[in-house]
DNA sequence: GCGGGATGTTGACCCGAATCAAGGTCGCCG
DNA sequence: CGGCGACCTTGATTCGGGTCAACATCCCGC
């Protein structure tokens, strides 16, 4: 019935108790990098630990919406369904992410893992106590509502008036700057996901995502032997396309 | 040099300081309404009265984000613009709205009057500086910031994965039950924006628009003497197309 | 009351991306 | 190691909405 496993290793239940969300690996770059060490604590003792394998769902539309969560390691996508079937992927979501922020009793869309997925998870009540007690925190929520909701902008111009290739090359220097502001390389861009997924988040078809990743090939902006790695040959080039 | 006019009348400015917000109209649905009295006054302190004309900037995208806005009276749109003048607008503004949430240092996007505007104006330090010491403003505000981002979601849907007809229906549905919330009726429901705005807001071209709004007309959904005023003639049929 | 600009509607045609269809590649399991 | 299924690419064709153009309507100022 659950649709995750808690750590069923006693032995790291265990260790999640004894190196807790202190030394967390995301702590600095997620919500948690606000908190102080007596605070941390107090978190550390309403979280869960919880893992998602790649494709398995972590929660839908529509359902309750008792936990938030912040992302460990992995990718995650959201996204909208209509009743045909026709998704929107609204998002891509990386280690130090948060997800689940709901004004409402349920969940505004759907989150699955895109690789496996390991979760930081927060019951939504005992979070919102721990808000009244730190304003910090919720300040820090506010702005990360505040970041989102730039993106969210910048996507619905991609999505309401860039073309297939305007919209994939912004994607891709999308890709690059997370991942050079995670501390990872800008250059090889990794896309953990598939083309239906890149499709649905660009508003396009499979058939057309994959079509443009030829012609910016063709064009030499770009270079990707594996379909899941993009070699970035002509930055400047791309960054102009995506219209910045 | 300045966009707008602070209320010039001397009587004006009198009224204002003698009836401030605590008889502000919008109150209730406003940020404001979650304010008590002394507290009320607190932001009276801090907040000017200003007027835009319909048609003028309120701010542009890339201004230092000096000032936060609540909406009195009057339709703003927000919009995003590429270099070549491609424009998305990413939303309309009524009455009670908040402006301007902004975490960067200027505004990540554009705001124009659609018809005259009354706005009410705080300097973003001194707010700040207010959220401090009144917290539940502060929740106030994430709230009102999770709600935007579910709305941008479902606009993300509309503008990756609608057609046309779809995207109108969408729109309509989405106006007259705002207009509905506002206490305002549902069925005529009023367009104070041009063509041009609904397209850009929809993704798509005026002329499409026009020729969407005539399908719909001819399928009997609705019906529209004035260009600006539709009436609803098939509720249902218009929730179905809009995916409801 | 009349002329002109802004706004909205309609028609003819075109084009970018969707659809339909066929292979290709890779990894996994028997 | 061979076959099957998931995923990706490419080609041929279609189609929804864009573009270009003409015209209608309204309003505003003179």
């Amino acid at each position: 019935m659950s649709r995750f496993t808690i750590l069923p290793d006693p032995r790291r239940q265990n260790e999640a108790r004894l190196t807790p969300c202190a030394a967390c690996e995301v702590r600095d770059l997620a919500i948690c990098g606000v908190l102080n060490g007596a605070e941390i604590e107090r978190v550390g003792a309403i979280v869960s630990n919880v893992r998602v394998e790649g494709g398995e769902v972590i929660f839908f539309e529509g359902d309750d919406a008792e936990h938030v969560f912040n992302i460990v390691a992995g990718v995650v996508r959201l996204f909208k369904l209509m009743p045909d079937g026709r998704r929107q992927v609204t998002g891509f979501l990386y280690p130090a992410d948060f997800l689940g922020l709901a004004l409402s009793a349920t969940y505004a869309y759907s989150a699955e893992a895109v690789t496996p997925v390991r979760l930081c998870r927060f019951p939504r009540g005992k979070l919102e106590r721990l808000l009244e007690e730190i304003p910090r925190l919720e300040k820090r929520l506010l702005g990360n509502a505040a970041n989102e909701l730039m993106v969210a902008q910048d996507q619905m111009l991609l999505l309401g008036r860039k073309t297939a290739k305007e919209r994939l090359a912004s994607f891709l220097m999308h890709l690059s700057s997370r991942a050079e502001r995670r501390g990872e390389t800008a250059d090889p861009i990794a896309l953990p996901m598939s083309r239906t997924d890149i499709a649905d988040y660009l508003g396009l078809t499979i058939e057309t995502v994959s079509r443009t990743f030829t012609r910016l090939r063709k064009d030499g902006l770009i270079d990707h032997a594996d379909p899941h790695v993009v070699h970035v040959l002509d930055r400047g080039g791309l960054e102009e396309l995506a219209g910045l």
